[in-house]
DNA sequence: CGCATTTCAGATTGACTGATATTA
DNA sequence: CTAATATCAGTCTATCTGAAATGC
């Protein structure tokens, strides 16, 4: 009369319930759901063929202008080995171009080309989206209270690199 | 007179400030604030030779008593195939014994042994400790209110599964 | 010389898949 | 027969390390 699923065919509760310090473990609760906000944000990225970095590095390009390769690593968090290969991708797709820096010919200077920037409009409005998906449970204030908090957290947890220094290469 | 370090040697704030919008990103920010957290736990279980599974294991072994591999496999989100190690690992320090069920003799048995109780409450201890350096910045209000709206999301994101079944196997 | 930059080549890790043997 | 179980072998991806080549 009660219990929707058939019985016989479900394990007990004591089988698939999560214990309740699990639950409760803001850790566990931490990764569980920036788990499920990198699944939302890779899939939906990837159906305009793209990936986070490429938002990181459109993102600071257009606030902070151009760059070389060290520089962008050093905003983003991307290691400089790594960097490369997202710059290519990028490059491939117009959206930034590659050239020698005259002044010091180690560097290329990263800029953000004119589809570079409507990429970054795109990828705006996906994220946009993707946040509203994944915070959906939550009233605007509580989204606010959220952002807020977790900002107050990552900031603390930031400032002169506690016990391993957090990104940055 | 004013700034801190010495100018000569750091670059400018624009080679090194992450750009408002991608601070601003609530995945970016858990994403952060996730990957200190498991900083954190890991290094913390390490200290103690654990892993933040062997937690997962004991605790669900201590709140809904035996079980099978499989059943303990549904009740942590840990893959059935990582189990194995998993278990070999509790065994070997003591923590947990095998045993052949009678009823079904496909399965295995695997009770928490009075050593693997001390071990469970070591760590809740542990992490007890982890999660207030965790938190630390959060006010007692506010860490309720944390804890509250990722678990909202979590279940909301868990429950009946929106696109990829997020974890169980 | 020491140091910064770009680049490549590979280590390490954790989540995940697949196949097999056994038993229900 | 199908389905569940424990186990092993191996893929795939992201993060991270190391070192070479070039130029400051």
């Amino acid at each position: 009369m009660s219990s929707g699923a058939d019985a016989a065919h479900m394990p007990p509760d004591s089988e698939t319930k999560t214990p309740e310090r699990l639950r409760r473990r803001a850790g566990r609760l931490l990764s569980g759901v920036s788990a499920q906000s990198d699944r939302l944000t890779n899939d939906g990225l990837a159906r305009v063929n793209a990936r986070k970095w490429h938002y990181a590095v459109l993102a600071s390009l257009q606030e902070f202008g151009p760059g070389s390769q060290a520089t962008l690593s050093r905003r983003t968090g991307i290691y400089r080995s790594d960097m490369v290969s997202v710059l290519n991708e990028l490059a491939e797709r117009g959206f930034v171009e590659r050239t020698l820096d005259p002044d010091d010919r180690r560097r290329n200077v990263i800029t953000i080309t004119a589809q570079g920037r409507r990429q970054l409009r795109r990828l705006d409005k996906i994220l946009d989206d993707l946040q509203d998906e994944l915070l959906s449970p939550l009233s605007p204030t509580e989204r606010d209270q959220f952002v807020g908090l977790l900002t107050r957290l990552l900031d603390h947890h930031t400032q002169r690199a506690p016990h391993p220094p957090a990104s940055r290469p």
